[in-house]
DNA sequence: TTAGGTGCAAATTCTTTGCACCCTG
DNA sequence: CAGGGTGCAAAGAATTTGCACCTAA
């Protein structure tokens, strides 16, 4: 699941841009933590990006990590996913994109669907709140966990 | 947010069909934890659901709470929802439903909408695996958080 | 230069587990 | 009365924080 290479650069440039404007420093390790969740359409955990950073930059800890992901969220680089029963995820895929979720491995991919997009929301909904952005889950079971194991999903084991 | 009282009896009946026929034993605790989350329509996380059944149940433990809730959560009794930056949230509504998201302070409140129920997946999912159901996050800010404070929405404080 | 960023280690928070006793079926 | 269920306390996993040093701007 790598995104392609010029969208990396697209979201790097982005990222620099973001930064400097909202007055954040530009450090090596920002950088790289970046870089490793622009590059995987993965969905990774703190953890992940921080075993991928780690190759490049060997010194880096996961606080720091933890610290350039929320960061990174605060500033809209990034969004996060925590659905399931799982630690929480990071996605630096900004355009508008829905989630198939596999109940039973918890993998997470991207999708895109027009018809998604252009729904209309409910009246209803207007007297709980203002909407900004909707997002469709689809919860199923992937292909490869359908291959494996036949039984009906039930709950993920934690770890 | 009660639920009302037909639709709380409905469940807790449904809640006794359910473990009989699973051969999971009726006891005291289970019935008073899977009442509390029948009963609101907050979505609660494990630590309120505690303080709730403890007003009934003062000897019940924070652990026994979590047991009872994955269990419902195995035997289809209840859902999980774990989105944002947050503890895992429950949900004993189980009919076909969506979820409005504030991202200020997280209070998440559920709607319906025919046009969503019935939507159409786009082909190429199939690539990735079977899907059981869909749902949809609209996130934005609630009402009450529109009113206290119109600055951007940012990351919620954890806690 | 200097305020913000980092690494380290320790602290928190949320959740799970081992074990002895208890209660439902 | 048997085996699952519970409470307690302690462990574990994920995430955050305090502090002294470091570095981008």
């Amino acid at each position: 699941m790598k995104t392609d290479k010029s969208e990396i650069e697209r979201r790097m440039t982005r990222f620099e841009q973001v930064c400097r404007s909202a007055d954040v420093k530009l450090t090596h390790q920002r950088m790289e933590i970046f870089r490793e969740v622009a590059q995987t359409g993965d969905h990774p955990d703190a953890e992940t990006v921080y075993r991928g950073v780690r190759t490049r930059v060997p010194t880096v800890s996961l606080d720091t990590v933890y610290r350039a992901l929320w960061l990174l969220s605060d500033l809209g680089l990034i969004t996060t996913l925590g659905s399931s029963r799982e630690r929480m995820r990071f996605d630096a895929n900004l355009s508008r994109h829905h989630h198939f979720v596999c109940l039973r491995c918890g993998l997470t991919r991207d999708f895109y669907s027009d018809a998604f997009d252009e729904l209309k929301l409910p009246q209803s909904i207007r007297a709980i709140g203002r909407v900004e952005t909707t997002h469709v889950e689809a919860l199923g079971v992937c292909r490869k966990c359908a291959k494996t194991n036949r039984a009906k999903p039930t709950t993920m084991k934690r770890k």
